[in-house]
DNA sequence: TATTGTTATACTCTATAACTATA
DNA sequence: TATAGTTATAGAGTATAACAATA
């Protein structure tokens, strides 16, 4: 425990804290359900695809499509099985490194992408960039840039390898 | 007004916005851990729990515990389940209106957030608040209650008839 | 009939651990 | 040994639909 920092958080940091919190959430919500109706997708899934086709090559191995999108080795897995079943990415082994897997997106996959893409950027034009100025949309890029690069910079709490989480004070959820 | 407003978003806007969700995917992520490991609760039901808390009364019924965060009915069931069956809500009949469930959050549920609180605002200190400046956080703050409130007061875009309440300038308290 | 909430059910997704194979 | 990825498995969470009870 770092003792460097505790003490309560302003009132108006709580506010800003939560009103982020909450909005992010409305409108991920509002998002996963476009790319469900419009494209058969799920929030991560559209994240793979859109990094996939943001990149020279259009492929990356899992570790790096992994990279900020996905907390566990597993979890990629399933997703990037889900995606190659739906035809939407391939998956190869790397020339380079014999233990890694090369994923490219497939010209489906990138049709995919162009399919949502624009119901996708109307969802978000309508739910969070109506509401603002070109100001305050510079000063929110601004900002939320400044905060990603921080967070990314952090020591990564879940993909070093973890023991077991300490003994829990109350069971929560009782099994069944 | 629903034609104005196709064509692409500037790449400034889309920067914003995927800046504005990566950051929040890893806040939430990081938030998540923490209050799995020390209060052995989602987000989700901190949210509920946080939400009771700061309720005059200290109780709610589903609809109203339900409104402002994205929930099936039976999603909400499951949750409050889950939170009497840990002794941190209890579920009664309300008697004005002998449908409707009374919400109420236990001494225990009180203290589990009060618990839970202190570490909560520490990851939300060091991965939000650290890098940025006072004026940030204002201008972030007044941004995202702008941005909030107008959410919540957007129809529901193709959702299930959902009873939306009418905009009430409540603010997100979570005081412990 | 409309509204409030629960139940049944099926499904998506995530995480841990054990495993294989390569560096 | 360390790294890259998969598989097995378990369980948390969600959504839809059918349901009962009250307004």
């Amino acid at each position: 425990m770092t003792d460097d920092d505790h003490g309560a958080l302003a009132p108006e940091q709580l506010g800003a804290y939560f009103a982020l919190m909450e909005a992010v959430s409305l409108l991920q919500h509002a998002v996963e359900q476009q790319l469900r109706t419009e494209g058969d997708l799920s929030w991560v899934q559209f994240q793979l695809l859109a990094r996939l086709a943001g990149v020279p090559g259009r492929q990356l191995t899992m570790t790096a499509l992994a990279d900020g999108v996905v907390y566990s080795r597993s979890g990629l897995t399933y997703q990037a099985a889900q995606l190659e079943k739906a035809g939407l990415v391939t998956r190869d082994p790397s020339p380079d490194d014999e233990r890694a897997t090369l994923v490219t997106i497939t010209p489906a996959g990138l049709e995919r992408v162009a399919t949502v893409l624009p119901g996708h950027i109307q969802v978000a034009r309508h739910l969070l960039f109506d509401p603002l100025t070109d100001g305050d949309l510079h000063h929110l890029g601004d900002i939320m840039t400044r905060v990603r690069d921080h967070m990314r910079a952090q020591p990564p709490r879940s993909a070093a390898p973890r023991k077991r989480r300490s003994p829990s004070p109350d069971g929560c959820q009782a099994t069944g």
